[in-house]
DNA sequence: TTCACACACGCAATCGTTTGCCATAATTTG
DNA sequence: CAAATTATGGCAAACGATTGCGTGTGTGAA
């Protein structure tokens, strides 16, 4: 047989189709299955037989349409591609599959209108959404969330419960890292203008920088992939700077990538730091010095808020704002400063 | 004002808001919205402002209760960590979001028991489903395409649509590449032998090394992740080959981390070859030589060919199999044969 | 003037569940 | 043994949208 002459999707059983199997009335039916006190134990028994010979599956559509909770959550990625993600997705989904929910993707292309309307569009489809890395402007944050129950992450709003992975605090550390190795020209490379993280980090290495007595050079925007690390090291090197830090893992991995082709050796002449730990960073040619990032658990804490202000009535002393620290991790991406031209 | 104060998630419009303020029935605004043309341009037009004023947004539960279509599409993979699935992932949801779908990420855990389960019980929630690498039985598989439309990929029944990429025959590419270096002891690393590609790849591996009148080993099985690389790595050189195709490019990766670890360096010592081309192939150290897979394609075909089977009355006539051709993509991780001990 | 025929819109049934309310039967209590 | 209580299960109204059918209005032709 073909797969094409395929062609019957048979109806699936009701709570009609168990009920007179059963000989019972369909709210009986319906009560043995959900709250099994409430009627008779033979009853009870020859109505899960029945369920059982026909298969019978709740209509989940059906049953959402009566409580208004779909026992589904949206998590917004900016872009499915970028591994970062993939560790928070797969937080999000252990966490979400625990409680019983099911997890939506969604992803909204870096682009804050499709965010903004696909959020709209789809708000009664989900009983909360999980922003990563917004794009949207507080305001339109604020209004949102009056509509759809939300948790961002890596993005503090006042009107929106919040999980922040604390790069910033990291960047401080690896600023130290560089100085302490002799580095005194060093620069932040960009990431996208619009994203809140990467203000976050810029405003971070400035700090950083200035307490120890050296300028904050900024070098960028790249779009936050790892083909436009090709550019970013090239800029890089232009600039004359002796360390970086990049806005994330994937443009210095592209940055590794680019100066391997043109022949300057990572950390010998330049050294880098990333942001995230990505997959990736610790197989890379050097293993990359990076600011090792909790993104799975990041993804189970934003669940855990959002569900627990799904679930409970009550939503008074519940936590709506977690930070998760991030460290160094220092690989072979970065080393000792280079000797000037000339000198010993 | 504090997130948590946030607790009014007020009731979204209704058609029947909507009508009440247009001053129509509840099925002329519906007409209105869903088939303009069947109602008063005029009435339409104060129907439209309405809805707009009060931020409509139909309920798709209730509209998936009477269609019985969700316009939502399961992907089921084994592991969302597993970077193979990324490039999959982003092809459906590329092919979705297209088609106005939304996608549902499922992740089985490597279980058959939790795939069956899964598909069981979120049947009605989805109109389709796409099976990445499904560990159910034919028999299985089978049985459940009856309840739900579904296509896999890289799996292959005959009772199921299916897209396959076709690395087998690229194995054969990837023999002869190692054999026109001069290996002649080259090994095959398994991936779990529940794992139905897994299966086909050695098979092909088997036909190309007789072929050449080298003879086949196989070592394994391992676990399709980074860390099983250590053994599979520690195993190869146990066996004194001195080349090996993986199962893929994760447990590749993982060899190579470990063969450096140890101190052996590839491609001098032992010559790797990995399976999909996955995200981190390309800038491992060495680059992997590897099976190019169009990974990114079989998701969107995938998705074509089960929109295709959902949105159009007849079945017949349609392609309900796929194959798509894979190239061996040569990087820096195989090289000639080591001269053997004491000989130059 | 009357018949026919669009056209525009409303009525009400329907999808599959859940749940408040009520009727009956069984059990306990005084 | 009557009265009060409890256990059990059925009826019917929701939830929000779609859609077949019917009604009322207006237009043109005979």
């Amino acid at each position: 047989m073909s797969p094409a002459d395929d062609v019957s999707w048979p109806r699936a059983a009701t709570l009609a189709d168990v009920a007179s199997a059963a000989g019972v009335a369909i709210s009986t039916v319906s009560r043995a299955l959900s709250n099994p006190a409430r009627v008779n134990s033979v009853t009870r028994e020859r109505i899960e037989q029945a369920a059982r010979d026909l298969d019978y599956s709740p209509n989940s559509q059906a049953r959402a349409l009566i409580s208004g909770r779909t026992r589904a959550v949206a998590v917004f990625v900016a872009d499915v591609t970028n591994p970062f993600y993939f560790d928070l997705i797969r937080g999000t989904q252990r966490q979400l599959k625990a409680a019983g929910y099911t997890q939506v993707l969604v992803d909204t292309e870096e682009s804050d209108e499709l965010e903004d309307l696909t959020l709209q569009k789809l708000r009664r489809s989900f009983d909360g959404a999980i922003l990563a890395a917004s794009r949207l402007t507080d305001a339109r944050l604020a209004a949102l969330s009056h509509e759809v129950p939300m948790v961002t992450i890596n993005r503090q709003t006042k009107s929106v419960p919040s999980v922040f992975i604390d790069t910033p605090s990291g960047i401080l550390q690896a600023v130290e890292h560089l100085i302490s190795l002799g580095h005194r020209k060093i620069a932040y490379i960009s990431g996208p203008e619009t994203s809140w993280p990467n203000e976050g980090r810029w405003r971070a290495f400035v700090r950083a920088t200035e307490r120890h007595g050296v300028e904050p050079q900024r070098i960028g925007p790249f779009s936050p992939k790892k083909a436009a690390g090709a550019a970013a090291a090239d800029a890089a090197l232009n600039s004359g700077v002796t360390a970086c830090v990049a806005f994330n893992d994937l443009l210095a991995i592209g940055m590794l990538m680019r100066l391997r082709e043109r022949g300057v050796s990572v950390p010998e002449q330049l050294s880098i730091v990333g942001c995230d730990d990505i997959f990736g960073a610790d197989f890379c040619n050097p293993p990359l010095t990076t600011l090792t990032a909790p993104i799975e658990q990041a993804g189970r804490v934003a669940v855990s808020m959002l569900l627990a202000r799904l679930d409970s009535t009550t939503v008074s002393g519940m936590r709506d704002r977690a930070t998760l620290p991030t460290h160094l991790t220092v690989r072979a991406s970065t080393g000792p400063v280079p000797h000037e031209r000339g000198r010993p």
